[in-house]
DNA sequence: GAGAAATTGTCGTGTACGGTAACAATCACC
DNA sequence: GGTGATTGTTACCGTACACGACAATTTCTC
C-alpha cells in the first residue's frame, strides 16, 4: 500500500470530492425554492415529528441553539414553519409544519432524487446497491446519528 | 423509486455526510502539521511540478488568484515554499518546494492513508476495491478534474 | 412556598472569510 | 513605441459563525 497515491485513487478524498460536489449540486437545485440543504434537513426532520421545541430539535440536528433560531427564522419568513406556545412550558417553542411545507417537502425531495439519478448515471442497479450498501456500513461507524449531516452550516455548498 | 425515503438511504446524502465527516477528521490529523487539507493538496500538486506561477496552480487547482496569494503565504511563512524569480517572466514567481515541505509530505500522507484506513475498517479488501473503482467512476462523470477538489477553500472541515 | 439555579430563546459583538474592484509592474502585440 | 492584457497584491465590503450576555420562565432545594 503505497503511502503517495495520487489523490484520484484514495477513498478519503474521492468521497469529500464526490461528497462536495453532489451538495453543491443540491443546493443549486434547491436554490429557486428559496432554501438551503440545511432548511431541507430540517423540514425532513420535522415532518418525521411535530411540536418539539427548538432546543429539542437542534440536539436531534447537532447544532448550536442559535442556529437553530437562524434557521427558523428562515423557515418562518418562507412560511414553511411556524412557533406556536409551548403547551406545557412558556418559555419554549413548539415548532409546527405549515400546509405550504407540507406541499414543498415532496417537491424537494424529488430534487434530491434528481441529483442522486444524475449522480448515478453510468452505474446499473445493481451497482448502485452495492455501492449503497457499502456507503451504508460505513456511515455506521462514523458515529453521525443517521441521517444527520456533520456540516448543516448555513452554506454547505457553492 | 419512493420520493420520501429518509436521508439515511439516499446515495448523495451519504457521499455528502462521508466526505464531510472524512474532510474533518483529516482536518485534525493535520492540525499539529501547521496545515489545511487545502494546503496538503497544494504541497501534493507542487510535487508532481515544481516552477510554475501562482496563475497556472490557481487554474489548475480552480480558485481564484487571490486565494492562492493567501495559501502560498501561508506556506511561505511555514517555509515549505518559496517564490523565486520567474526566469521568463518578471511579474511572475516561480514556485518551489523547500527540503522542509519534502519532509514533510510523506508525513502528511500517511495520515491521510491512516484517515483512510480508518475510514474504510469493516470492509475487506474486495469490498475496498469494489467502493474505490465505484467512486472513481463517480468522480469521472463530475467533470472535476482528476485529484482537485471543489471545496478547496480555507476551512474545508470543522 | 420562597429563593437559587438552570433552561429557553434571543440579541449584540467581534472576527474571519470569500468575492469584487482597483492598483503598480511587466509583458505582448502590431 | 505605445496600447491593451496579464501577474501578483492590496483594499473594501457584505456575510456568516462563535462567544458572551440577557430577560423570561421553569425546576430544584430547603
Amino acid at each position: 500500500m503505497p503511502e503517495n497515491r495520487p489523490l484520484g485513487e484514495r477513498t478519503n478524498f474521492l468521497l469529500s470530492q464526490l461528497g462536495f460536489h453532489t451538495a453543491a449540486r443540491f443546493t443549486e437545485r434547491l436554490a429557486d425554492l428559496g432554501i438551503h440543504p440545511s432548511h431541507f434537513g430540517l423540514l425532513m426532520h420535522l415532518s418525521q415529528g411535530e411540536g418539539r421545541t427548538q432546543q429539542q430539535l437542534a440536539e436531534a440536528l447537532g447544532i448550536h441553539r442559535k442556529v437553530m433560531v437562524g434557521l427558523l427564522d428562515d423557515l418562518e419568513q418562507r412560511g414553511l414553519a411556524e412557533r406556536r406556545r409551548h403547551p406545557a412550558d412558556r418559555r419554549a417553542h413548539a415548532i409546527f409544519l405549515t400546509d405550504a411545507a407540507r406541499t414543498l417537502l415532496p417537491d424537494a425531495q424529488a430534487r434530491a432524487d434528481a441529483e442522486e439519478e444524475d449522480l448515478l448515471t453510468g452505474l446499473d442497479s445493481a451497482e448502485r446497491r452495492q455501492l449503497l450498501g457499502l456507503l451504508q456500513r460505513l456511515a455506521e461507524r462514523t458515529g453521525n446519528p443517521r441521517g444527520v449531516h456533520p456540516g448543516l452550516r448555513r452554506h454547505p455548498g457553492r
